[in-house]
DNA sequence: TTGGAATGGACAA
DNA sequence: TGTCCCTTCCAAT
């Protein structure tokens, strides 16, 4: 259940648990049992995202990066390609040895991607001793695709909706359809934010449709749709070519930040400190968020609870944060669409 | 125990 | 626009 922020920190993470390792490769739910055999035994040594798409390069166990030279990773075109796409419920959920500093304690439980939690933020934690023991990963649990077994750690997909091993021109026939990426490190070759602005612009269909649509902007989903067009003071259902492209180029930069941010910690957080007040008791009867998710767009200490964290995402009868008229919530191409027609105009 | 809902998208008509 | 797919979790029975 990812945006693309969530794909982003999997690929960052799939860098630092298994780069430059060879894998064991299976799948033991078994419907992906041809596509692991082909990345069976194979070394990873290249990890992307692009929007909500995550691509894995696999090389042959032979091909060693040179022990303290440069790292000498074949070309793209010398690689297998695993294309992973999350969907609504897809996840992958992480075991170690502790040994790593993502999956940070002996013993810790699985983390899910998503919503929740995911993968602890913040400054690496020292190695943790090795045992005299091998590890042993922990038996899969539930329908897993694939599982990515390396010396210290494992992964385990379930529920993607697009898991496939594919060719480099295949990568990029996929890179070429979707749009710019505000988190990518050059989202310029797609066209960066004027490939963006441009395509809002030349369209009739609602902004807040066009937000979605991964060929006008790769990574964006549902909460950052809502809540960028709230931070930016934009009514969802105007026509895109109606948007100013001054504000369009905003929109970009602000979802910068947040995804950013994002990915940084692993929950998405888009109120000012300034407008968190807590929903509960705030209108009976109304959903009502528990938990707690990192703090993470403007630096200041300490974590936000859920039902603080979002404008409007879910929030749909409760006060606007800022003008106190309620929420409101159509669906819209299938998909929940939270505004304040208050606050967006 | 069951049945929606979930931060998605491909495809057909 | 509608239909289907993939899987898990939690609130409602």
């Amino acid at each position: 259940m990812p945006e693309g922020h969530t794909v982003h920190r999997l690929a960052r993470t799939f860098a630092e648990l298994f780069a430059g390792q060879v894998l064991a490769v299976s799948s033991p739910q078994g419907r992906f049992t041809a596509g692991a055999a082909l990345l069976d035994g194979s070394r990873l040594v290249a990890s992307r995202a692009w929007g909500k798409q995550l691509f894995l390069g696999f090389a042959d166990a032979s091909a060693r990066p040179e022990p303290g030279g440069a790292p000498s990773v074949p070309p793209d075109d010398d690689l297998r390609w695993l294309r992973v796409h999350l969907g609504l419920y897809g996840a992958w959920t992480f075991a170690g040895d502790g040994s790593s500093a993502v999956v940070h304690a002996i013993g810790a439980p699985r983390k899910r991607i998503g919503e929740r939690d995911s993968i602890p933020a913040g400054p690496l934690e020292p190695l943790a001793p090795q045992g005299e023991e091998a590890w042993t990963p922990p038996a899969p649990r539930g329908a897993v695709r694939v599982r990515l077994v390396g010396a210290h750690a494992v992964a385990d997909l379930t529920g993607p909706t697009a898991c496939e091993v594919v060719s480099a021109d295949e990568v990029r026939a996929v890179e070429a359809r979707l749009g710019p990426d505000p988190i990518r490190d050059d989202p310029a070759p797609a066209g960066g934010p004027d490939r963006f602005v441009a395509a809002v612009r030349r369209s009739r269909t609602s902004v807040g449709q066009l937000l979605m649509n991964q060929d006008v902007i790769a990574g964006v989903g549902n909460i950052y749709r809502a809540e960028v067009l709230f931070r930016a003071g934009l009514d969802p259902l105007t026509a895109g070519r109606d948007v100013p492209a001054e504000t369009l180029r905003g929109v970009w930069d602000d979802l910068v930040v947040l995804m950013r941010d994002g990915a940084a910690t692993g929950a998405i957080v888009t109120t000012r400190p300034q407008d968190r007040l807590p929903d509960d008791g705030a209108h009976p009867g109304a959903p009502v968020r528990t938990g707690t998710v990192r703090q993470n767009t403007d630096g200041s200490a300490g974590s936000v609870p859920a039902d603080q964290a979002f404008y409007v995402y879910h929030r749909d009868g409760l006060p606007c944060r800022v003008c106190g008229t309620p929420v409101l919530m159509k669906e819209l191409a299938a998909r929940k669409l939270y505004w304040c027609p208050t606050c967006q105009r």
